[in-house]
DNA sequence: TAGATTGTTAATCGATTAACAATC
DNA sequence: TAGATTGTTAATCGATTAACAATC
């Protein structure tokens, strides 16, 4: 890549291939940046703009090609190459995970959950087995592992998390209640903040109930 | 309030909560803009200029009171109050969402779940009760919910949340694959896009990868 | 060819950072 | 009082929107 992409566009990125993938489930076969600006509620300019990072995937007087920007769109994002996934804390959360399907639709397969109860041990979720995480060493060494979801208490996810990179892990998701410290090491980090989420949502209550 | 204040700010302010909460636990009595942005990786000027949006709440020459300021975003983000949660979905999410109890440190109640599996209809999740979906209706009118979380597949997300808004429910948690039609009801929607967030994580693996 | 719509440049808008007078 | 640090204004930076020539 000659220039760095702002991550606003990228953040924008999946959800144009969720309307995309919409689009392709109604048989639709072209669309132009404003029929699409209207569906998805942001201007055309915005979109036009944003793909144009990565290329010219239009056509003037045409528009887009639905079929066509949904593969390169779903190529830019990664989606055409599998992604092993373990998850370490196999909870609720981790369970859930585990048991969603859809993931895989985008090559993302969790092979393992790790945790260190011994009545999880053992067990399996959707034939996706349970290990103690004293085997996490031998397993991270053993298979071709790409991202780590962490889903266990934050007094433990800052600890595990080091672990992890040090076996050599590149990307970690992050569920814990905390930010890691991780900046000096090479790795990738997503957090999904989930109490955050829900503060954000109490205050525009608040704003709309005092207003 | 006069002004609007920037979604840009708000997004900020949990993670402001979530460190001066830190910061308490480890009994700092005070900190300065200049040191909390060290710790947060941001600038000094951007915490000020973002709690100023709200007040001042700072003293020359001393900084913060961190728990003073922690109970004033607190307040901000609306966690003084109580607001009474209903997951709409069952599954693992919903579960998890369940089980999940620092939820209720911040004042997030859940008190039901719904769901139309009958094997799940009637059990319990930490003493919360399944309650079929049939019974949405009678519960929402016998209590005061203020969120509802949607923990259900993605085809049957928008149909719901509709009925929800028809039942004065204010705010929805949304965790289903899909961006609700509902923007011309007055409600309020946070979205949980997990996939998106895999996307995001995804691409920046690829980026790496290839640099 | 005429109409539609892109890709891209220029203009605007908003958010972040820097600077500093006010003041504890 | 002297030093520290805020609150706030001004400067900069980046992201969004508008406009339009290029072209299918």
């Amino acid at each position: 890549m000659t220039k760095e992409i702002s991550q606003a566009v990228i953040k924008r990125m999946p959800r144009y291939y969720r309307y995309l993938g919409e689009l392709l489930d109604d048989n639709v076969e072209r669309i132009s940046s404003r029929d699409l600006s209207k569906r998805m509620n942001v201007t055309a300019s915005q979109i036009r703009q944003d793909l144009n990072n990565f290329g010219g995937f239009g056509q003037q007087g045409y528009g887009y090609n639905v079929k066509f920007l949904y593969d390169v769109i779903g190529r830019i994002l990664g989606l055409d190459q599998t992604h092993n996934i373990i998850v370490v804390g196999a909870g609720n959360l981790g369970q859930a995970l585990a048991n969603y399907v859809k993931f895989e639709k985008f090559g993302f397969v969790i092979t393992a959950l790790f945790d260190v109860d011994p009545n999880l041990i053992g067990t399996k979720v959707r034939d996706i087995p349970v290990y103690g995480l004293d085997k996490l060493d031998e397993y991270c060494k053993n298979n071709e592992i790409d991202i780590a979801a962490l889903t266990l208490p934050k007094n433990k996810a800052d600890d595990v998390a080091h672990h992890l990179v040090d076996l050599g892990i590149g990307a970690i998701w992050n569920f814990a209640h905390v930010d890691l410290d991780l900046e000096e090491d090479d790795v990738i980090v997503e957090n999904v903040h989930l109490s955050d989420s829900l503060m954000r949502l109490s205050y525009n209550i608040m704003q709309k109930k005092f207003s």
